[in-house]
RNA sequence: UUGACCGUAGCUCAGUUGGUUAGAGCGCCGGGUUGUGGUCCCGGAGGUCGGGGGUUCAAAUCCCCUCGGUCAACCCA
């Protein structure tokens, strides 16, 4: 193979493609439901945007695509969605509470792995302007009712508060002195993390590591009064729901925006290090980083490859049925397919045919394959006679009327009777 | 960025002490008499053995490089 996609990146194809696309817009209907507006914001940004609010982290620092354009301006594809939307709005200073879903790719430079990629598709949704817990527990709940509707069971919700700034700062500082204080028990790696980001200690793999975390400070005695009740709120708000979840004193995440709400979704059916689907939180502090006005914000992102293949693990949300309702069988040289194929299909009926005048076999092979319910027949004798021959499929029997399998119907009544046919038997729309 | 394993027809894979025209299953195409699908039978198309270099009389098979995939570390969706 000589030219092929580049590295991390996809090509998806037909019916992966419209579960894809089925994935999305059941994340619309429920971010809609809730209130949330679509936001299409653009795939590349100054990379000033992204620079601003994580500098210290790898999505920023070594991962982006970064491009500088024919007019000189230093750009990036953009690495994760929250920064631009918090960016659109600085931009338009959107009347508050301001609810905005998204979804679409982007890019990271990483060594790609299952369930990772280099250009990623996530669907997500911010909350700017309030302070109120029952905000976190919303977007939470957004985000439990859209992946329990996708039919997945083996969720885990973990949720943790990082505090306000000062509180993040005085642990993270206290953080640093006790493993300061036993770096040497720490592994090798371990130690070169200290140096960097000591919180991103506390969720190290290694069993070295793990054991001097284990009696690490916690967060929970740095948090102030404010924080520690702005947490106890929007746990009361996931009981009052029903939404189960955990508390994972370590659960950190990517970003380093994060203040206060921390919640991460991994899927139990998902093996290996990549069993994430999504997370978000609270981010007090990014509208301002960006210039604006200081404007809480809480969200997530999901990603929706990793949806999927929890979805594959668990055998749930299908891909849609792409099967035609009507095949198309002309043996007259096509031009009558052609003809019906468009008389119907302006009628909404969804047709098939075949091309390149093949043999009445092999129309009815390829009719059989496509799974559609009906064929319609047009030879010599159909032609004459100004008729269409309508044969049911086999493993579309009617129901319980007595029609026959096969019967010649006016030419100029096909399509109202295929139309009535269609919408008779709208029930198993999903065969797969 | 580090390490491990892997890369043969569209797909899933056989094929090692290096040796004649590289195989199977599925899929695809055609046929099994006059215009009808599944199964079955027969036939066919399709491969720079990821790419490049090297060793050798001879390499899919050995060596090096490279690209790609998978897994783990790192990081994270």
């Amino acid at each position: 193979m000589s030219l092929q996609a580049p590295r991390g990146t996809r090509d998806i194809l037909a019916p992966d493609s419209a579960r894809l696309r089925a994935l999305v817009e059941a994340f619309a209907s429920a971010a809609e439901l809730a209130g949330y507006g679509q936001v299409v914001s653009p795939m590349f940004e100054l990379i000033e945007v992204f620079r601003r609010v994580g500098e210290a982290t790898d999505i920023v620092s070594k991962e982006m695509y970064q491009f500088r354009d024919p007019g000189d301006r230093h750009l990036a594809l953009r690495p994760e969605l929250t920064a631009s939307l918090a960016r659109a709005f600085v931009q338009h200073r959107p009347t508050l509470p301001w609810k905005a879903w998204y979804e679409g790719p982007q890019f990271r430079y990483e060594k790609p792995q299952a369930g990772r990629f280099r250009q990623f598709n996530q669907v997500g949704a911010e909350l700017f302007g309030s302070d109120d817990p029952q905000a976190d527990v919303e977007v939470i709940a957004l985000a439990w009712r859209f992946c329990t509707g996708l039919g997945l069971r083996k969720l885990r919700l973990a949720v943790n508060s990082l505090g306000d700034r000062a509180d993040r700062e005085a642990y993270l500082a206290a953080l640093a002195a006790y493993f300061e204080g036993r770096s040497a028990e720490l592994s090798a790696q371990g130690r070169e993390t200290l140096g960097r980001n000591p919180l991103r200690l506390l969720d190290s793999k290694r069993p070295e590591d793990r054991a001097v975390v284990a009696s690490a400070p916690v967060i929970d005695d740095y948090w102030s009064e404010a924080a520690a009740a702005h947490f106890g709120a929007v746990l009361a708000g996931l009981e009052a729901l029903g939404i189960p979840f955990e508390r994972n004193q370590r659960l950190v995440r990517g970003l380093d925006y994060y203040r206060r709400t921390a919640f991460e979704l991994a899927s139990d059916a998902l093996d290996g290090a990549q069993d994430a689907v999504g997370g978000g939180g609270r981010y007090d502090g990014l509208v301002a980083d960006l210039g604006g006005p200081d404007t809480p914000g809480v969200g997530f992102a999901l990603g929706v490859d990793r949806l999927l293949l929890a979805c594959d693990a668990e055998g749930v949300f299908p891909a849609p049925s792409g099967a035609a309702d009507v095949f198309v069988v002309d043996v007259t040289g096509g031009g009558e397919a052609t003809l019906l194929a468009e008389e119907l299909r302006r009628t909404g009926v969804r047709v098939q045919r075949a091309f390149d005048g093949r043999s009445m076999k092999a129309q009815m092979k390829a009719a059989d394959r496509s799974g559609a319910r009906w064929a319609l027949l047009v030879g010599d004798d159909e032609l004459a006679d100004g008729v269409v021959s309508l044969r049911r499929m086999r493993g579309h029997e009617a129901t319980a009327s007595g029609e026959s399998i096969q019967r010649q119907i006016p030419r100029a009544a096909v399509a109202a009777e295929v139309a009535r046919l269609v919408a008779g038997s709208t029930g198993d729309g999903s065969t797969q």
